[in-house]
DNA sequence: GTCTATAAATGGATAGAC
DNA sequence: GTCTATCCATTTATAGAC
């Protein structure tokens, strides 16, 4: 009898497919907005019929689903943030790497933190991503100082909001992400409190 | 010869169906999301043919650009944020006016704090409507405290930052809104710093 | 300013042959 | 899994009569 092969090479072609689907959709995007994403643009940038893409993803939300996947797995495959010796340089070392993920594509940006696009919601196998990402995300500082709920929710509060200040009133630009230091100086107080 | 008429039946009469279509618009915006709002759908609730809107309006973004405008005035129509004895109390008041606001409408702000619309950018009056209730919103915390530009876009960043974390991660409830005062607190340091 | 009619295009999605 | 053909709805916007 034939054991299970070691490598599925039909599934794997499948999956090298669906990348590529959702690289060139990620392209386009950032093209058109996200809203702007059309199948038909997409199939054609593929070179492919727009119902081939039927093949991979039920449906448009599917295909967003796949992105928003990606994106979370974007961020754990990058270099963990550094944990430093004190809260100060961990906490920026943390604050930097996220808002620099986001600042450097406002579009995958759109699609993980904000609810911008109608009726779609994240699955919950690509949700489940997203919680690792965050938790992947904060380990560093976990590790350094004990943080409530409310002190991790003021941290990406501020965050979130550098980001968002910097992508809607100055794109392009360093009004507001040359502010990290001075935003990291107003949480330590706070967070100091915390180390054991 | 007749004198200008004190007042112009004509252009009030033209005023008031450009406020209307204005707040149906927002409605719809509120039912089916600001990018999901059709021209269609806003001419057969107000009863009229879709083309007629194209008298009051040139273009969908003109019609954007006066909700634009029109959320911005709403701003300007408020009751205007307490000036308190100390920083803390006038900053407090301050956030909670404005984070109140922006979370009671969330396609509101979304139109008035990001850039969501593909194409669409604020005319140049509209855009000085914005200023203007800027400054007015920022005006008793100004009256209190010497605020550079970087203290005010560390207090926006963190504002909105509140803002698009209530919006997009606990839609309806409180999570993060509760913890203005929190946020107040973080901020009190540096500002007191400025007091004359 | 209002309408009817229609343009001119795009949208996502399905049927069915190969 | 790929294609062609097509559906059916939707979109913003214009032409032109009344």
């Amino acid at each position: 009898m034939l054991g299970k092969p070691s490598r599925d090479w039909r599934s794997e072609r499948r999956a090298a497919a669906r990348r590529e689907i959702v690289d060139t959709a990620w392209t386009l995007a950032r093209e058109h907005g996200l809203a702007g994403l059309s199948l038909r643009d997409l199939a054609r940038r593929l070179g492919m019929a727009t119902p081939s893409l039927y093949s991979y993803f039920d449906s448009k939300h599917a295909l967003y689903d796949a992105m928003f996947a990606d994106g979370n797995r974007a961020i754990l495959a990058m270099e963990p943030p550094a944990q430093g010796n004190d809260v100060p340089t961990t906490l920026r070392n943390v604050v930097q790497l996220i808002v620099q993920f986001a600042v450097a594509d406002p579009v995958r940006h759109q699609l993980l933190a904000q609810r911008t696009i109608a009726g779609f919601e994240p699955s919950a196998e690509a949700y489940a991503l997203a919680q690792e990402a965050y938790d992947w995300l904060f380990a560093p500082l976990r590790a350094v100082v004990d943080l409530t709920q409310e002190d991790l929710d003021l941290i990406t509060a501020l965050m979130t909001g550098l980001i968002n200040q910097q992508l809607a009133n100055d794109p392009g630009g360093t009004r507001w992400i040359r502010l990290i230091d001075d935003a990291v100086d107003l949480l330590v107080p706070r967070l100091d409190v915390r180390v054991p």
